[in-house]
DNA sequence: CGTGTCGCGTAC
DNA sequence: GACGTACGCGACACGG
């Protein structure tokens, strides 16, 4: 087996990762991108091209003979910026630390030494992979030495360069003669650019050959040729490897090893790797006392004074709050940590007694000094679930303004498959700083105390921790951000959503408590009622919440037929699709009766109870940061999945009425994302569809099942809804036809149709699956990027899945996306309303509003929601209003 | 007694 | 196995 070599242009690396990781500091504001983006490129390198020998080559600082040849040559380039510079040191001692070669020989370039090297393994039988952008080297491809190139992360052979330049390596140094190269100050031929060198190239094959046939060029080229021909000889010797003069050269590429020592690990701790350190399985040594800035407690009104001036001074903070409560209406506030670059702040207002003397602020005091602050958009703001602190300051009459990051929301765009976004594994993971948790503070189960009884000093150390962890990791995440292109969804939609999710979870929605009560009473007796029945159609007493006991008397007693079993554990499923199949059986309909009871009642009326406050009124959270394809989801209680579909279950929406002398508007998007798909595939009889207004359920149902049978059978509406469902879900024939309660070839059927009739969708779909194939992510409309690792797996089953996941993230995705923005115009301009926004269910907003400014609302609802975002279909929005969630009139 | 997993069912 | 994204209830297993 040859072995593989692979030879990085490192002054390439070096200058990318810079730029790449520009604003990436250590908690001591030392620069540190140009080195963590080296060395996690090249840990990444090792890992997938796992080459057996590994260099890097660098310049040599020394006069290169081009220079004697050619004064101008690379006489454009200016210094590298001084932060650039600075880092080199730490680069050659991470390469040290590796065992890694850095080569370097006076008189000579890095890309001299790769050419040599390169040429040198090859001949003995090795595959050399190159790892540079420069376009020079890219003359030495072919046979078995390839370029890797760092863009476009692929291996180039000799027709990919071809593919790229439009001519072959061989002929790249008369192409760049002719073209120029501006990288190294080379002007080629005045007036020739690309695109000329590349005809005449292809043309006459090399340059000796135009020479002889400058005759058949046509007349102003053929002068400028001949005017300059001169020069070309000049530019050859620049860019042609095989004319460097030194040829013995001394130096080797070494087996690469895989030993990462003390050096090594030194090294990233000193520079806060967090991240390198974790891959390397070792834990970051520092911990949270260790690494933090100092932290001052602010005992009074003078010294508060002082913070508010360093505060203005400084421009911009982190900070975070410690509270008595999770829900602001009954917590109250501890104390609040300002960190700035050089040292953290805490500021108590509940601290043991025996503190009592010392810290004597009130929160009327922080607010009196600070409200001004706090509210200035000048003032730039970071923190870590923003959200969480606004929400506890504004219930005390504290607006903030002027959030610049919410590092939660940071990790969120970065990593949305992550189910956890805590500050205090991000701390681990990229500041290398281990911070103490909060069970840790407060205890744990009986033993627990409330933060009020802490001790300042811990509180604040606690508390500055967190505010501090969130200022610098502001560092680590935003380079990556710009990196992946994020920032423009970050500052323009999620961070402006951040103030209108604090609005809606601060008005909550009105529920009627009379009618929930109600609710309670026949629900609680409805499910007795079914409970003695089953009972004593089962003659025996069993739990009927347990699937498990269930299963046992279908199956096991009463030896009715088992129709499946459950995905994870293969036991016997008692799902509503299997009672369905028993149903005609007394005990079956009484078991389905009992639970659509039990559900309303356990999973909504109770849980709505439990959940009002004072006020009469339910306070859902918006979690901005939990799902993989941007969309919100909604939690304590859920009020995104409140029933609509059954009788039983949309009685329920009654219980959200809207306040006295006020209503409820709810807007919808109409097919949202059949429009988002069409927008996206460009399918024509979608995109005629949706442009002519068509109901499209009916329209995929004439085109389906022919226009004849649409008009004899009316009912295939519903059908052709559900398959526009299905194919944004990814459904097979095999779900489809049990949805469709018809047999597998007919649902099979029906799909080819769809997709015959719809060409357009399954070359979207298929363009889509081959670019989630060599690049396993996706992006929405707004640029939001959800990595596909399933893509890579060589399960098929689980590949399909990445498929599935691919499309569907793009479509609800977008949908997600333009519903977002679509909140943010809303809401500004519900600033000099009313009226006001509450709800968001996927598809849906719900507003409260008085009867005076409807027609307003309705305008501005409609407008903020149709011209979100322009797409190559219209949105189309349709509005209801009523007095609670379920009678709702359309106007 | 707390925690994690599973089955199930609700929404879009 | 075969339909994407969520949340939450109740049962059950596990560890102390």
């Amino acid at each position: 087996m040859p072995d593989r070599v692979l030879l990085i242009d490192g002054m390439y690396l070096v200058f990318s990762s810079f730029y790449a990781y520009h604003s990436m500091r250590t908690l001591q504001n030392e620069p540190t991108g140009a080195v963590f983006g080296f060395a996690s490129r090249v840990e990444s390198l090792v890992q997938e091209l796992r080459p057996d020998r590994l260099a890097v080559a660098f310049d040599s600082k020394e006069k290169n003979f081009r220079r004697e040849l050619y004064p101008e040559y690379k006489a454009q380039r200016q210094l590298p910026p001084e932060e650039l510079l600075q880092q080199l040191p730490a680069v050659h001692e991470y390469l040290e630390g590796r065992g890694i070669h850095a080569l370097e020989k006076p008189g000579l370039e890095g890309d001299d030494i790769i050419a040599l090297l390169a040429r040198r393994y090859a001949a003995a039988g090795s595959e050399v992979l190159i790892f540079s952008a420069d376009k020079d080297l890219f003359q030495l491809v072919g046979g078995r030495i390839f370029i890797y190139h760092p863009k476009l992360k692929k291996k180039l052979g000799r027709e990919e360069v071809k593919e790229l330049f439009g001519v072959y390596p061989e002929q790249i140094v008369d192409f760049l003669s002719l073209a120029g190269d501006a990288s190294d100050n080379i002007p080629g031929i005045p007036g020739i650019g690309e695109k000329t060198a590349t005809k005449l190239i292809e043309k006459f094959g090399s340059l000796d050959a135009m020479r002889q046939g400058l005759d058949q060029v046509e007349g102003k080229l053929r002068e400028r040729i001949a005017t300059h021909a001169h020069l070309l000889e000049k530019w050859r010797m620049l860019l042609d490897f095989a004319r460097i003069p030194q040829t013995n050269l001394d130096l080797e590429v070494p087996p690469l090893q895989t030993r990462c020592g003390e050096q090594l690990l030194g090294l990233y701790r000193r520079l806060q790797f967090g991240s390198l350190l974790k891959k390397l399985g070792a834990a970051p040594a520092a911990n949270a006392e260790e690494s933090a800035l100092p932290v001052r407690l602010v005992e009074n009104r003078a010294q508060l004074q002082e913070v508010a001036a360093a505060i203005r001074a400084a421009g911009s903070f982190a900070w975070d709050i410690e509270t008595t409560a999770l829900d602001f209406s009954a917590a109250e506030i501890v104390g609040v940590a300002v960190s700035l670059p050089a040292v953290s702040y805490y500021i108590p207002f509940l601290v043991p007694a025996e503190q009592a003397g010392r810290f004597t602020l009130t929160f009327a005091d922080f607010k009196k000094e600070m409200a001004g602050l706090f509210s200035d958009p000048a003032i730039r703001k970071t923190g870590h679930n923003l959200k969480f602190d606004m929400l506890h300051l504004w219930q005390r009459g504290m607006a903030v303004d002027g959030v610049e990051h919410d590092t939660m929301i940071m990790s969120y765009l970065l990593f949305p498959n992550r189910r956890s976004h805590q500050l205090k594994e991000l701390s681990a993971e990229f500041l290398g700083v281990r911070q103490i948790a909060f069970a840790e503070l407060v205890g744990t189960g009986k033993s627990q105390v409330s933060l009020a009884a802490i001790a300042a000093e811990k509180v604040g150390a606690y508390c500055a921790a967190d505010a501090s962890c969130s200022g610098q990791l502001v560092a680590k995440l935003l380079p990556q951000l710009e990196e992946k292109k994020l920032l423009d969804l970050y500052r323009g939609i999620e961070i402006p959503l951040l103030r209108v999710l604090m609005d809606m979870e601060w008005q909550g929605i009105g529920v009627d408590r009379a009618f929930l009560r109600t609710a309670d009473d026949r629900l609680r007796a409805s499910i007795a009622a079914s409970e003695k029945e089953v009972r004593e159609l089962a003659g025996y007493d069993f739990n009927l919440n347990s699937s498990q006991q269930l299963a046992e008397l279908l199956f096991d007693k009463m030896n009715l037929p088992l129709s499946k079993k459950t995905r994870k554990t293969r036991a016997q499923s008692t799902d509503i699709e299997v009672l369905n199949e028993l149903k005609g059986h007394p005990l079956v309909e009484k078991i389905i009766a009992y639970r659509t009871y039990k559900k309303l009642h356990s999973t909504y009326v109770l849980a709505l109870l439990d959940n009002l406050d004072a006020g009469g009124r339910v306070h859902t959270q918006f979690n901005q940061t939990v799902t993989a394809t941007g969309r919100l989801s909604s939690s304590n209680p859920n009020l995104q999945n409140i029933p609509v579909n059954e009788v039983a279950g949309i009685h329920l929406r009654r219980a959200f009425a809207a306040a006295p002398g006020r209503r409820l508007l709810s807007a919808d998007y109409s097919q949202i994302e059949l429009r988002v798909l069409a927008h996206f595939s460009e399918d024509q009889n979608l995109l005629q569809a949706f442009a002519s207004g068509a109901d499209i359920h009916q329209r995929t149902a004439e085109l389906v099942f022919g226009a004849d049978l649409f008009a004899a059978a009316p009912e295939l509406r519903r059908r052709a809804k559900i398959i526009n469902f299905s194919i944004i879900y990814g459904s097979g024939a095999y779900s489809l036809a049990k949805e469709l309660g018809v047999s597998f070839a007919a649902a099979k059927d029906f799909i080819d149709r769809y997709f015959e009739t719809y060409r357009g969708v399954r070359a979207f779909m298929d363009r889509v699956a081959a670019a989630a194939e060599s690049e396993p992510e996706v992006r929405t409309l707004a640029g939001r990027v959800r990595p596909i690792p399933e893509m890579q797996s060589s399960n098929r089953t689980v590949k399909e899945n990445g498929k599935r996941m691919a499309i569907n993230t793009i479509i609800q995705g977008s949908a997600a996306d333009i519903i977002k923005i679509a909140m943010i115009r809303i809401h500004e301009g519900l600033r000099a309303m009313e009226s006001r926004l509450l709800l968001q269910v996927h598809d849906e907003l719900v507003f409260e509003y008085p009867p005076a400014e409807e027609p307003r609302l309705a305008a501005l609802v409609r407008d903020g929601m149709e011209n979100a975002v322009a797409l190559r279909v219209p949105l189309r929005v349709s509005l209801k209003k009523g007095k609670n969630w379920a009678d709702m009139a359309a106007g």
